[in-house]
RNA sequence: GGCGCUGUGGCCGAGUGGCUAGGCAGAGGUCUGCAAAACCUUUUACAGCGGUUCGAAUCCGCUCAGCGCCUCCA
């Protein structure tokens, strides 16, 4: 048996608003689509997260024996500024106020994106789609559109025609909108006499004059709306319907709606069988976001340059301290919270380390301690196929982080379980951390000269405490301390290490 | 206004109709020359008011507080 066999998954889905056993369409393989970044500024942590969450799931999925096609998309066009028909272009006024081309806009801060999503340990994606490299199939899908009576071309402009769609299908199914509320509700613009309805949206925009991103189609010269960048490239890699579509939960409305009626629009298909939805980042209770001015980038967070911060913590203790909770909960973003979480993440990768250096000693095995390591281990995946909880496994983590550290100090001997649990525990332990949740130790020196300097301290150190000189003992422990360099005594012997 | 979510011990944060979440912090102990680390033990809880139930923090209703989406946002 397989562990994806011995192991179901359940999953919250936003469509049904249940958990379902998660079973994808053709065995074994799972397709996953998850929105990306526009990419005309900085991610700040808000956004990290989000991926940072789908990334844990991506590696659960494979981790227990799924082939997994992941397409994250770039957005590098057509997502305007303010009102979906009446801003600018974000990419294109960033390109006019910093004096650049669009593209150099979306290199630089697709490159600052990968920078930052590799410095999390988050994996890199199978495909990651741009929207301008997909402007043919874009096109198509919109005469598709047109050609089935369900969008509209005006002035150069073609808009989804949503009252129109609603009359056979149902608009408004995934965020628990209706449509006749949605008529009400809202603002009303002046110049939205294009669109025969407000809730329309467009999928094609003709560019003014001025407009520099612009392409020939049909209708004249113009760009793709925002919405339909994910249909056409979730489709075109993933197929009409797939497995797992994910994003932010501020993309529920109208985003991820007007994809489906994109999709169910043009192919007759309902596109995604279960969409998954990562909860906000928070700063004393309110969402973090750009437009509030409460965010954080990393680099900010890292050296602790932030004004709410007292001090720079790594990427691996915010990896950590997002894994904490929930994806699908709030998390509220504090300094206290990231001091909490550095030492809790600590101890686990200490608990990691002892982990690679405990022998197998032969004894007589406790059945009641094998029992309980199995169900640890049990707890392992129980929990990650529990709508991917990594805050209960890492609750599990921290049990057997205390299994390990008993069985160094020798509280409990290893050979109180059978050697094949033993190292299964090891084995899955480890690879929990770093496989699934994607924690690895920090950069810790690997500097031989500066390994070599304390050694030589510590043996000095030993020496001045056999001849009872504790004067200077301390003075060698408390000046390394200083310097982050911590030592740790115990019965075996002398460790230390860099903070 | 519409739709939805949250309210857990000093802090963060899981979870659930009856059985220890976990991390951090606090207390006591083991170890140590003293510490640190490690280990063991341990205190503090489910916003308020009603209801359902043998039993609710967990289900239902109301109240209060806060948040999200309905405009761009991960």
């Amino acid at each position: 048996m397989t562990l994806k066999e011995k192991y179901p998954i359940n999953l919250h889905n936003t469509l049904s608003g249940k958990k379902e056993q998660f079973e994808p369409i053709h065995e074994e393989y799972v397709g996953m689509y998850v929105c990306g970044p526009t990419v005309y500024s900085d991610v700040h942590l808000g956004n990290v997260r989000t991926f940072l969450n789908f990334d844990v799931i991506y590696r659960y999925l494979m981790y227990v024996g799924y082939k997994v096609r992941y397409v994250r998309n770039i957005t590098d066009v057509g997502h305007l500024e303010s009102d979906a028909d009446e801003g600018e272009d974000k990419i294109a006024k960033k390109a006019r106020l910093q004096q650049l081309e669009p593209m150099e806009i979306v290199q630089q801060y697709t490159n600052d994106f990968h920078d930052v999503l590799k410095q999390f340990n988050i994996l890199p994606v199978s495909i990651e789609p741009s929207a301008t490299g997909h402007i043919v199939e874009q096109i198509e899908m919109v005469q598709q559109l047109i050609d089935k009576g369900l969008a509209y071309e005006v002035n150069g402009s073609v808009y989804f025609d949503v009252s129109k769609y609603d009359k056979d299908h149902n608009y408004g199914k995934l965020s628990g909108r209706k449509i006749e509320e949605l008529m009400e509700s809202g603002r009303t613009l002046d110049s939205q006499d294009e669109k025969r309805n407000k809730i329309d949206f467009a999928l094609w925009k003709k560019a003014s004059p001025t407009h520099i991103m612009r392409w020939p189609s049909p209708w004249g010269e113009g760009f793709p709306g925002w919405h339909l960048e994910c249909t056409v490239m979730s489709t075109k890699y993933l197929g009409e319907s797939f497995d797992i579509h994910g994003g932010g939960m501020d993309l529920i409305f109208p985003h991820h709606e007007c994809e489906i009626a994109q999709s169910v629009g043009s192919t007759g298909k309902e596109p995604v069988k279960y969409w998954l939805h990562s909860n906000m980042l928070t700063v004393n209770g309110q969402k973090m976001s750009k437009s509030l001015g409460n965010s954080f980038l990393p680099r900010e967070l890292f050296a602790g340059t932030h004004q709410l911060l007292q001090k720079g913590f790594s990427p691996m203790v915010v990896r950590f301290f997002m894994l904490q909770s929930h994806y699908s909960s709030t998390l509220d973003f504090s300094n206290e919270a990231l001091i909490a979480a550095e030492k809790g993440y600590k101890r686990l990768m200490e608990g990691y380390k002892v982990s690679k250096n405990l022998p197998f000693e032969q004894n007589d095995v406790d059945g009641e301690l094998e029992t309980k390591t199995k169900e640890l281990i049990d707890g392992l995946f129980l929990n990650m196929g529990d709508d991917f909880n990594t805050a209960k496994t890492l609750a599990v983590l921290f049990e057997i982080t205390t299994m390990m550290n008993n069985f160094k100090t020798g509280n409990i001997k290893t050979g109180y379980l059978t050697q094949e649990t033993f190292a299964e525990l090891v084995s899955r332990y480890q690879g929990f951390i770093t496989e699934v949740l994607g924690l690895r130790e920090e950069a810790e020196t690997s500097n031989d000269l500066l390994n070599g300097v304390i050694e030589v301290l510590m043996k000095l150190r030993q020496d001045a405490k056999e001849a009872r000189d504790y004067q200077l003992s301390d003075k060698i422990r408390d000046d390394l301390k200083n310097l982050g360099i911590v030592l740790k005594d115990s019965k075996e012997g002398t460790e230390y290490s860099i903070a």
